[in-house]
RNA sequence: GUGAUUGUAGCUCAGUUGGUUAGAGCGUCGGAUUGUGGUUCCGAAGGUCGCGGGUUCGAGCCCCGUCUUUCACCCCA
């Protein structure tokens, strides 16, 4: 027999990484819920008309697709084959699993335009697929939290964005991360300023390394695509934002691009939503606009916001930014949206790798009832149906085992409480209640074990 | 997609220049204890050495392919 495996860059979650990751779930929901963000679920599989063409040349190379079903290769003729892999894939294959969550959203906005209440805001936690190769916080199927706002271009909305931000990771214990900021104005205008205008694509991959090769290799990079010297040199104010407040970077930005009305407009969006942020009651911002700061999905035109973990070496734990135009690629022009993704997965790795987890997150059983013999489940019973009444988790031991095996199961899944139950206990209605970390054990009326459980 | 790297028991790893029957610790299961665990002692189970092919009298070890792991690039949550 072949020992199963499972496919590259999947993994599967025991009971003790969900109730982790469950924790982050319900945290990131409650947040979601709490700004008046609406709760949405689409289909894994999308058709590849929906999903090509949205995430550049890469993104399209990284869609799962999905053979066709049935004889999908009855038609082909031997030119088909010959035509090579990308004639071919729409022959035999017309849907795709989902990329990411955002695209699928505004597929659903537009196929539901008519009975959306505009602004529409939605979060959505589900799974994504990328056929990448998997790497320390990359996988091929992974989960993101995204909530979004169509139909507005209030800035408002970027403000309420930093604030989930910084509440989420608050709430998750996770002190210490930094939101980048940017705005594709921006961008847009710098490439206007070195006299590279409408180059702010390669431009933006190039600088959008800085942090990780440093100054040189990105000049270097640049040249590489075709960057003039002249263009270079006047690059340089880029590189003098380092430990800048975040009010001085925006006056050097707005000084150094005075030229560009277009990074006038960017400088000016990012002023106005930080101030919103601040009215809106934001304390210890933990921002930091960065000029460099690119993001590769295609579809963002404002504001651009990406999140690190600090002191750790893993990729962003949350992105997003703001799109003016996604849903007119379905026909549906001029409704502009933004939103924010966060990445479980990679949010899970840095509070694992930290040790950010509460400790007993998601605690499962409360409470093992042990009964000795078959009589006493006349008292174990009822008293499990008791505990579970308001609301105890507790379970009652099904088999008449050895007492240590009792035990031993208690132990194994870090239950604190276990209720023993023999004839004395069922003569005397005195239950032998036994703290399993202290080893600490004592007689208890059957009324009294769930207050008793509840103190602590 | 490009270039490297890894794979031996459930887990972490030994395994000599290629040489009989592949080992250890931890874990699991059973017992010492017919109403008391996390300590101790005794015992047991568990491996076609990732998979397929090749070289050799002989392969866990050498060669090729493939899958998997990890890493860099690309890109990204």
């Amino acid at each position: 027999m072949q020992k199963p495996t499972l496919p590259k860059g999947t993994r599967d979650f025991g009971p003790e990484q969900m109730r982790k990751r469950l924790f982050i779930f319900d945290t990131i929901r409650q947040t979601f819920q709490r700004f008046g963000f609406q709760p949405l679920e689409t289909p894994s599989m999308e058709n590849l008309s929906t999903l090509m063409g949205k995430y550049g040349d890469e993104g399209d190379q990284l869609l799962f697709k999905i053979l066709n079903s049935g004889d999908f290769a009855g038609s082909l003729t031997e030119a088909d084959l010959q035509a090579g892999s990308k004639k071919l894939t729409p022959k035999i294959s017309e849907k795709g699993l989902r990329y990411d969550l955002t695209v699928p959203f505004a597929r659903y906005v537009v196929m539901n335009r008519n009975n959306l209440p505009m602004p529409f805001k939605r979060y959505q936690m589900q799974p994504v697929w990328r056929a990448d190769r998997p790497q320390r916080g990359r996988y091929r199927e992974f989960y993101q939290c995204d909530a979004d706002v169509v139909g507005t271009d209030s800035l408002l909305c970027e403000a309420e964005i930093i604030l989930m931000i910084h509440e989420v990771m608050r709430n998750l214990g996770m002190q210490h991360f930094t939101l980048k900021i940017n705005n594709r104005k921006i961008l847009a205008g710098i490439a206007e300023a070195i006299g590279m205008p409408g180059q702010e694509g390669p431009l933006s991959v190039a600088i959008d390394k800085l942090d990780k090769i440093g100054k040189d290799k990105v000049l270097d990079e640049l040249r590489e695509r075709g960057f003039s010297e002249e263009a270079i040199t006047k690059l340089e104010p880029l590189f003098g934002f380092d430990n800048a407040s975040t009010a001085d970077t925006l006056t050097m930005l707005a000084s150094w691009l005075d030229a560009s009305t277009t990074a006038q407009q960017g400088v000016a969006e990012l002023q106005e939503t930080l101030q919103l942020a601040t009215m809106a009651g934001l304390e210890n911002a933990q921002i930091d606009i960065d000029p460099t700061l690119a993001r590769g999905l295609s579809y963002y035109t404002g504001a651009i916001f990406e999140v690190k973990a600090n002191g750790v070496s893993i990729g962003s734990i949350s992105g997003g930014g703001r799109y003016d135009n996604l849903t007119g690629a379905f026909g549906m022009p001029g409704l502009s949206g933004v939103g924010i993704s966060f990445g479980v997965d990679r949010i899970y790795d840095v509070m694992d790798e930290l040790n950010l987890f509460p400790a007993g997150t998601g605690q499962g059983t409360q409470v093992l009832i042990v009964p000795f013999d078959a009589d006493a489940r006349g008292v174990a019973l009822p008293l499990v149906t008791q505990l579970r009444a308001v609301a105890i988790p507790a379970e009652v031991y099904p088999d008449l085992a050895k007492v240590k095996k009792m035990l031993d199961y208690a132990n194994a899944k870090q239950i604190p409480y276990v209720v023993l139950i023999g004839s004395e206990e069922v003569q005397t209605g005195q239950l032998t209640v036994k703290n399993m970390v202290t080893g600490e054990q004592q007689k208890i009326a059957q009324a009294d074990v769930a207050s008793f459980v509840r103190q602590r």
